[in-house]
DNA sequence: ACGTTAAATCGGAAATTCACAATATGAGTG
DNA sequence: CACTCATATTGTGAATTTCCGATTTAACGT
């Protein structure tokens, strides 16, 4: 298992010729963030990084479905859907409710709006 | 290739016991969001669900930064920065600007903040 | 031109995610 | 209890992503 340390150790010097400060790194390190967090955003981004996904949550937008009307959605087979139904709900971004034999799913937080919503409006760069 | 196409038929005959409406299908048809929308969407989340990848933007928040800067960030070799950093300007969440043997990087779009900041907070159930 | 250095790209092994048939679970019904 | 139906889980092969050493490219200095 190597560490990458003699290319770090390349790069620490390159930044020695950036700055006359004794240790740049110092400063580096502030923007180092918490673990967790980027532990729950990567989780967050990770359940919203599949099309499927995504059109479960687009279409549940409007209010709360049940699995088999998910079915129908994504025209996909009912374990698909379930498991990314799951996945969602891992990330805390649906919600269920069981009445009787049908699963009602709804989206677990208004947060789930604005990450698709602010996603929509990036402009990715044309394929090269 | 199966399209699941039989589970999907008994998908439809749940709906019918739902409503007494003769098309249960029309309505959801309706939720389903446009094509190039939802490709946006996967590809921005799709550059933003790695933990290395969130880190270098989160370092990028306080202004631009070069590649060997983003190296020390990280902790990693520098093809695997580069690479990541790839990643990201092809979804449109990073710019880059080169003077001299240094390249640049900065954040694209404030989207970007939004983005972290509203997945930060979404609350994540405990494991299992 | 030559050597040095920051960054980009290549190549392929390892790890992760995905799809989906098969099976299990659990609630309702007769 | 036996049967049906909606949903959940499991197992596994396929596809994708990630990692990182090695190499290449490009910009400087001498």
């Amino acid at each position: 298992m190597s560490d990458g340390t003699d290319t770090l150790e390349q790069a620490c010097r390159a930044l020695e010729d950036l700055y006359e400060d004794d240790d740049p790194i110092a400063g580096l390190e502030a923007r180092r963030p918490d673990d967790d967090a980027v532990a729950t955003q990567a989780t967050v981004f990770g359940a919203l990084a599949n099309e499927h996904r995504i059109r479960l949550l687009e279409a549940l937008r409007e209010g709360e479905l049940c699995g088999c009307e998910l079915q129908v959605v994504l025209e996909a087979p009912q374990s698909t859907v379930a498991s990314h139904l799951r996945t969602l709900r891992e990330a805390g971004l649906v919600k269920s409710r069981k009445n009787g034999r049908w699963t009602y799913y709804r989206i677990a937080d208004t947060a789930v709006f604005e990450l698709l919503d602010v996603a929509e409006a990036v402009d990715v760069p044309l394929e090269k």
